[in-house]
DNA sequence: CTTTTGTCTAACATTTTTGTTAAACGAAAG
DNA sequence: CTTTCGTTTAACAAAAATGTTAGACAAAAG
């Protein structure tokens, strides 16, 4: 991992990420964070005073990342085609490059019900909703409550990499192979969904 | 939670299925546990020896339940398109009864690489893949790799329920309306994948 | 040079979680 | 009735993880 020498409070938070997203190490210890930072483990107490700070403040932005990757590019002021297309670009770029980050926000935000709701949800969604409903009376998308359809989206994004181990042992195949099918997806995708020309 | 009389090993089994399944406390301590089943904390200690015990018994359990859901419908003596539909209901039915049973499955077999992989494959994924491969080619299924279809059908099926905290959060939907979605699915993912008539 | 300041660490303390033991309890067998 | 045996529990022990303190250290300020 590329470690900036800034100073060695961020170099634990990135660690603390790097462990959480792109590893899944879900349950990793104050002792985890400090050996994988190569740093005394007092440090991260003296710069995060307790283990639940620095993990509220990497769940913070990790929702947040998630959630600016989602609204940089529906605000994006492209026709609906492009802006599909772009969604699923950069959705499945984030995707691949912090496997795990979407898998920590589910688990987090189940456990902390309340926590999550009210810092997702933004105008965007809805704008774009509007969008969507506009392209489906087009006939340029399938019929449904555009709910559904920003569901089967993030569904058809999200979902093979998040489960990518039970993917891999369900389907048999090894890493080269899934990391083919991987690629292949962001033009699949967006042909599973528009059917438009 | 309807509790069996027949015994307390079984009933401290279940009630760690139900807090990691159902409720999605997914780091509940051997306290928590015996806590829900009413039970003290030594036995649990008495009938599993140790909190990792209970653990494996358990992430075996769903890892198979999971497994035998899989199987047990794709080897139904149907024809593609009855077999597609039935798949689709009994796995958003299991999914729904235990939500969170497939993301503890996710989560244990990205941390434990190794363990998962050949207890999930078997021979009937791989029939069931020449089955779609032959209705890609009488135009009922858009065509595509077939490994890539048993992805998108996991992805539709599998995501929204457990992201659903996500979803909502996204959406800005709270409970009742996102029941109603839900069960519009098993529809509206037959119609998404099955474009013969 | 010495003082100050922020960074870092070792040693210690506390809390949380897990695991063990010895004994209590009640039902069924003798 | 009393013995046996599986179940259950309280009390204790150990381990793992978190948190605190006092002081070392080095660089910058005086």
């Amino acid at each position: 991992m590329i470690v900036k020498d800034i100073g060695k409070e961020q170099l634990i938070r990135d660690t603390a990420k790097h462990l959480f997203f792109s590893e899944g190490k879900l349950h990793a210890t104050t002792q985890d964070i400090a050996d994988a930072a190569g740093v005394n483990r007092t440090l991260v107490h003296y710069y995060f005073r307790s283990r639940n700070i620095l993990f509220e403040q990497v769940v913070e932005e990790a929702r947040l990342d998630l959630r600016n990757t989602i609204d940089s590019v529906l605000k994006a002021p492209l026709g609906f085609k492009e802006k599909l297309q772009k969604i699923i670009s950069v959705f499945i770029d984030e995707t691949t490059k912090y496997p795990f980050r979407e898998l920590f926000v589910i688990t987090e935000t189940n456990r902390n019900k309340d926590l999550g709701t009210s810092k997702m949800n933004n105008g965007f969604i809805k704008s774009f909703m509007i969008e969507v409903k506009r392209e489906m009376d087009a006939g340029n998308l399938k019929n449904m409550e555009p709910k559904q359809f920003i569901m089967n989206l993030f569904a058809l994004m999200a979902y093979p990499v998040l489960a990518s181990q039970l993917n891999k042992a369900i389907l048999d195949i090894k890493e080269p192979e899934f990391k083919r099918l991987m690629k292949q997806r962001k033009q699949l995708i967006f042909e599973m969904l528009y059917i438009g020309n």
